[in-house]
DNA sequence: ATACTTTATGCACACGTGTGCATAAGCTGA
DNA sequence: TCAGCTTATGCACACGTGTGCATAAAGTAT
């Protein structure tokens, strides 16, 4: 913060008023003269007074700052998220702060503080892996909370969220598949995503079990992750790739994009032909999604709208009207990385 | 900001103390005897304290925050730079505030004001557009700015700034086209990046120029644009790869990444093979430039690096250390959008 | 015991803004 | 002319923290 900043002190001594006065011609009170307002608000004008945010926020106990928590910022899912909250949040006032947990659970809870401590008025956190082994410290925060996309279980007791239908967006893929005729469907799973990938895996499991095919065990493998970020997330679908081939699928449904795109890389180098010889599905619809070849026929979550939601949400909370938890329906996207069985 | 947060006064109360000792206490003052110091911190550890860094913000005069206005938050380009920005503020214990422009002075400049207003210690402004029109209101600012890939050239002036050749990057793609051969070879521009747009035209003459390639204007087409989005560059790419291929080039230098990535979806479309008819050549390695089919030959910037380095800047500029500016020198990233000339 | 130094603490103000209450000035009605 | 009302302004405090200076307490040297 630079020195010799002008103050409505400034102001109040060049016009001969008190502090008082100019604040309140600032703001337009009807307590000033016209006359006196429109005196004060050009002389500020003149001097070039910008208002100083810090003590406003300092008195009015508010800062117009919301805090976003994501896993990781140059993640193309998170990237749309973040202009969605950017957008709205910008449209009411607000400033974003921004900050990376690498989907670990402490620097997660550090960054909340942090935040608290910057008194923003509230925030917003992507993939969220805070437990129950949190709740003490998180209790203590009154600051309002809305969760996207929530990574585990502890949700629903007092927190806000938005999040979609991981279970719902399985059965879209997986009855797909089924109907191009694959029934050897294999699921590419990741444990970085505790809770999204236990639900989409559900979902593949009952879809299945509602067609009549025999559970596989050996069709579901679940990459392990620390970092959740997009290269791990398409590394997993690389080197998972010829270990479901092994098992015999005719089609593999990915937890995400990333992961899809992987497997179109390994697919590429080991000469197996998308679709004619193996469907794969991803997850998301990530811009990226129709851009890779073959363009990918994915479940489209509209990341944009998740992080507008999010914050209208939060902006309702702040503006102490009852925030409503919304479950996103998603939707089919059809592309070309999908295709009928071959021979059936 | 939530009522009933409690503050050094309570502290103090509960201790018996003054909120002078304990303010000292807290912040390790040698001032303060060593167990007054631990009753206090432990006191205050269990009252659950946390610190108003607004009220410190205002009594210090720095707030630890530094704004970061960027085009277009979903841009993988500036998604990496983001990461690296935030990374490297919080390793120094700033947060960061994020705000994009979408490529708008207007909006740029809004921003920057919103910065201010918030007191925040620096700005780093990312493909700057604001230019001497600006030059009044920004002279207002004492706060430090640095600037990541200027579109303007009244940077030197005065601010601080970070960029990568544009120039030489061109000279590399040209160079790495004219010896697989190639001697028609087309420059597909964006004109929503004036400068680097333009260094990256001068580079692709002059090197065609020094390998004494006669100079043709039907191979150079710039694409207007406003947003300077990804999805615009995409689109770019698509629409003007007939213009280029009418013209008999057999490769082509793109303005960047995104753009690339048109020409091949639009190549594909067309059954134009890549690199068999046509050589493609990107700017940037994003990573999806390695995604994609055929991963492509690009021109390596180290996005990440650049938002550490416009950052470590800023740290030397909040330290009172001299600030140097950077000129970055890319390097070719080979892979398999490029090939030989045909029957060359 | 006195003067002096060292150590520990508190008072009072500052940072810049917003607001309840008091008050001065101007106006109205009798 | 005076009481009562309206309008315009200022005083003084608050928000939570940091710090220069004064001061009280304790220790040291003579």
């Amino acid at each position: 913060m630079s020195r010799n900043e002008i103050s409505i002190a400034d102001i109040a001594r060049a016009a001969g008023v008190s502090h008082t006065t100019v604040s309140r011609a600032l703001r337009e009170s009807s307590l000033i003269s016209v006359e006196t307002r429109g005196r004060i608000q050009l002389l500020a004008r003149e001097m070039g007074y910008i208002p100083n945010a810090i003590a406003q926020s300092l008195q009015t106990r508010q800062t117009s700052m919301i805090g976003l928590v994501v896993t990781s910022i140059a993640d193309p899912f998170w990237g749309d998220v973040m202009k969605g909250v950017e957008e709205v949040a910008r449209a009411s006032g607000f400033s974003v702060i921004l900050s990376a947990s690498h989907n670990d659970p402490d620097q997660e809870m550090a960054i909340i503080e942090t935040f608290h401590r910057r008194r923003v008025d509230g925030i917003i956190i992507a993939a969220s892996r805070i437990t129950s082994n949190y709740k003490e410290r998180l209790d203590r925060i009154r600051v309002p909370v809305v969760l996207i996309n929530s990574q585990t279980e502890s949700e629903a007791e007092l927190l806000h969220w938005v999040s979609v239908d991981d279970r719902k967006g399985a059965q879209l893929a997986v009855e797909h598949l089924l109907q191009l005729g694959h029934r050897s469907i294999g699921y590419l799973g990741l444990s970085s995503r505790p809770r999204s990938n236990q639900q989409r895996l559900l979902g593949y499991q009952s879809t299945l079990a509602a067609a009549g095919v025999p559970y596989n065990d050996a069709w579901v493998v679940i990459t392990p992750g620390e970092e959740a970020s997009h290269e791990e997330d398409v590394a997993a679908g690389q080197t998972s790739l010829p270990r479901l081939l092994d098992t015999g699928v005719t089609a593999i449904f990915c937890y995400n994009d990333m992961t899809a795109i992987g497997v179109l890389i390994a697919c590429r180098r080991q000469g197996v032909a998308v679709p004619g010889e193996l469907s794969v599905i991803g997850f998301d619809d990530i811009k990226m999604a129709s851009y890779v070849t073959p363009p990918l026929t994915t479940v489209q979550q509209l990341e944009v709208q998740l992080g507008r939601l999010a914050t209208q949400v939060m902006m309702d909370l702040l503006n102490n009207r009852p925030g409503r938890n919304h479950i996103l329906l998603p939707t089919l996207m059809l592309r070309s990385s999908t295709a009928p069985l071959a021979g059936g």
